[in-house]
DNA sequence: TACTCGTGGAG
DNA sequence: TCTCCAAGAGT
């Protein structure tokens, strides 16, 4: 087919030499594959690198510890995925020897990959022609097929789906696949598409009616929450209180200060009360440092941050004292981030 | 199905 | 400043 041709052709000559382009490692292909899960190129890259040199095999990221993972993922986001990745590598390294299966069926069914993922693998590391629909190959196959309808709706990636296991290459499905994506990326990107420079142009049913900026169909997101914190600092000597948060979540198994949600904008003395009441202890000299807010994918935290003085303090469970250098091992997230940046540039940490 | 789950860049 | 988003999956 001439549109499989040009795609490949044009794939070829026009990709980006990405560090996940350098491997033919079926695992290595898989980090990259969830680590570039809603999560943007330039981003992923020294993540990518960093963690490959660390966990080379399965067998090394099997053996990990949750804690350095998570270390290693900071600043990545979506923070299951790490934890999801981990536990199906663990399953590949007891159930496959270690060796990623190459059926959908089988490797569908490890943790952290879906239909996307399981296709992106088998095509790339197997070469296997099977679909992967991701986000770019719905934008570029609704305007070359045409396709009208509503790509948020989660039945409308099978319409999908069903197009490229018709239309895919058998000769190179890893091209093929990685072609439509990397399209999307540079040419058929989401406005103001470059329709002159697209190697498929001739096929676009999209660019012939004239139609590329219609598509795709995609109904809007709804507005997200807003929730009001106090972060406290609570230091004891050199040692400052930090709190691990719930194993499941938002932000599951991340380190944070302690913190309290509030009606409204917090008061020191409110503050110092509150404390009082959650640590049986005294929790004194409290002093706002900060205020910010944190805009997460489908919620906002407005932060207070304080600055308090902790005297015999029972340290509840998934609490403890930790040394400045201690704490920079813990993996925290972007606003716990932002507020010990702030305990830094006072010198408080 | 609809909602949850992060972050930083682009327009 | 605001919106949308970027190689999605789990529940």
């Amino acid at each position: 087919m001439q549109f499989q041709n040009d795609l490949i052709s044009w794939f070829a000559a026009e990709k980006r030499d990405l560090p996940w382009r350098r491997t033919a490692d079926p695992y290595q292909i898989w980090v990259s594959e969830i680590m570039l899960q809603q999560t943007r190129v330039d981003t992923v890259i020294p993540y990518y690198k960093r963690f490959v040199e660390k966990f080379p095999t399965v067998n090394d990221l099997a053996e990990a510890d949750e804690e350095v993972l998570l270390k290693q993922w900071e600043g990545l986001g979506y923070y299951s995925r790490v934890r999801n990745l981990q536990a199906g590598v663990k399953e590949v390294a007891e159930k496959y020897n270690g060796v990623v299966p190459a059926s959908r069926k089988e490797i569908s069914l490890l943790k952290g990959v879906g239909p996307y993922t399981a296709g992106a693998i088998l095509s790339i590391a197997y070469g296997i022609p099977e679909h992967a629909v991701d986000g770019n190959v719905m934008r570029v196959l609704s305007r070359i097929l045409l396709i009208e309808e509503d790509i948020a709706k989660p039945k409308t990636r099978k319409v999908f789906e069903d197009a490229v296991t018709e239309i895919i290459s058998h000769e190179d499905p890893s091209s093929f696949n990685q072609g439509l994506m990397e399209l999307g990326a540079l040419i058929c990107t989401p406005t103001s598409p470059k329709c002159l420079l697209c190697p498929v142009r001739d096929h676009c049913a999209a660019f012939h009616e004239g139609k590329q900026h219609e598509l795709p169909i995609k109904t809007k997101a709804k507005k997200t929450k807003a929730l009001q914190y106090a972060m406290l600092a609570i230091q004891k000597g050199d040692k400052v209180l930090m709190e691990k948060r719930p194993p499941t979540g938002l932000l599951a198994n991340m380190w944070q200060f302690p913190m309290v949600e509030l009606a409204g904008e917090a008061l020191a003395a409110e503050i110092e009360e509150e404390l009082s009441e959650n640590f049986s202890g005294s929790v004194s000299g409290a002093e706002k440092i900060i205020s910010f807010k944190h805009v997460f994918s489908h919620l906002t935290w407005n932060v207070d941050g304080f600055i308090a003085q902790g005297e015999n303090l029972k340290v509840p469970e998934g609490m403890k004292w930790v040394t400045a250098e201690e704490l920079e091992s813990l993996p925290i997230s972007g606003p716990v981030q932002k507020m010990k940046t702030a305990l830094q540039q006072r010198g408080d940490v």
